[in-house]
DNA sequence: GACATTTATTAACTTAAGTGAATGAATTTG
DNA sequence: CAAATTCATTCACTTAAGTTAATAAATGTC
């Protein structure tokens, strides 16, 4: 899994040999089953999270009903709103197939960044760029139907639709999944 | 002007004056008209914007419809992905109203973090947090109705209906001018 | 001040999403 | 393997959003 790790951050910079022991030394990896639920409504973790395999879902239960409004697939994670803020998380994290993740803390970050300044800079560029491409996101959605928003999905992360069930991607698209199931009857139909 | 940025920024962490100083030499305050576009669809501008006083308004145009999808008022502001993509923009920054906005790019962020490896630090900070706002704005729009949409910017940013012509606040919700206005037709009868 | 443009509303009609309920298939679990 | 749970679909019905068009008010411009 270090392998993952390194080559994902060579996309941004260049890590000496020493650097990656460092990140080798932070013991981070973390097996995690299918089922498992890593962060609870209520819970206060300072654990980010990052998929190197596998597959996390983000949701809330809002009158009882589960909305999922993320998935993460490898290379992918986010830190929780809890871990900034230090209120109690309003959303659950659990893991949809048997997955390895690597975690970090706070603390971690400070440790390291002392030690080598550059992964700052590697945080930096991280989450400017997923800022970016949060934003972007939420520009397409609130510019596209459902039904433009599920065959984006499909152009976009056809894997998506094999893995998660059908009724996590339809919050995850904003609909009920009785509309989700209809929509696809639609497009079925007209593609015949 | 640098009395309101320097208050922002001491939210987050504290300036020395030799600090406050070489931001105040970057001379990065902007005056902007009203209706002057700051970026245009297919451009490649380098700056990046942040609203001191004023409002810009970010939208698309798709099938000659104007998209809105953000808007930037006091102590708000973005990068443009084509600031870190290469990519020609994909969209337009507006003025809403005369502003007085700061601009930066990302040459003059590598000078400053060179001599105060702080403000590398801050702009972590700050993209952390917009990453993690962002993400919980999106989660909500998933998660919510139009109608509990608006409500919901009724309640935390009530300044904005008063500032922003109502057909830029749908497509900002996610409807159409005509949807806006009949839901805003349903929730005066309700509360009469 | 007259004219053009922008903005907001309203109405009639079409389309699709939400809701509640039922069913069967697939999967999980004891 | 039987029972229970989860999952996906379908149906009938309700509600609301999209669409097209018309109108009037507000705003900006020559």
């Amino acid at each position: 899994m270090e392998k993952v790790l390194f080559d994902y951050i060579a996309n941004y910079l260049t890590l000496t040999s020493d650097e990656k022991q460092a990140i080798i030394d932070l013991d981070i990896f973390r097996q995690v089953k299918k089922g498992e639920i890593l962060l609870k409504e209520g819970q206060h973790t300072k654990n980010g999270y990052f998929v190197l395999k596998g597959c996390l879902r983000k949701y809330y239960i809002l009158d009882g009903i589960e909305k999922t409004t993320s998935f993460y697939t490898e290379l992918e994670g986010e830190v929780p709103e809890c871990v900034m803020s230090n209120k109690p998380s309003a959303y659950y994290i659990s893991c949809l197939e048997d997955s390895i993740i690597s975690t970090s803390t706070p603390d971690m970050e400070a440790e390291i960044f002392a030690k080598f300044p550059k992964f700052e800079t590697l945080c930096r560029l991280l989450s400017e760029e997923l800022l970016t491409k949060s934003q972007n996101s939420f520009d397409d959605f609130k510019n596209s139907s459902p039904e433009q928003r599920y065959l984006n999905l499909l152009a976009t992360k056809p894997d998506l639709i094999q893995r998660v069930p059908l009724h996590q991607l339809a919050s995850f698209l904003g609909i009920t999944p009785q509309s989700l199931s209809r929509l696809r009857g639609r497009l079925t139909e007209k593609n015949l």
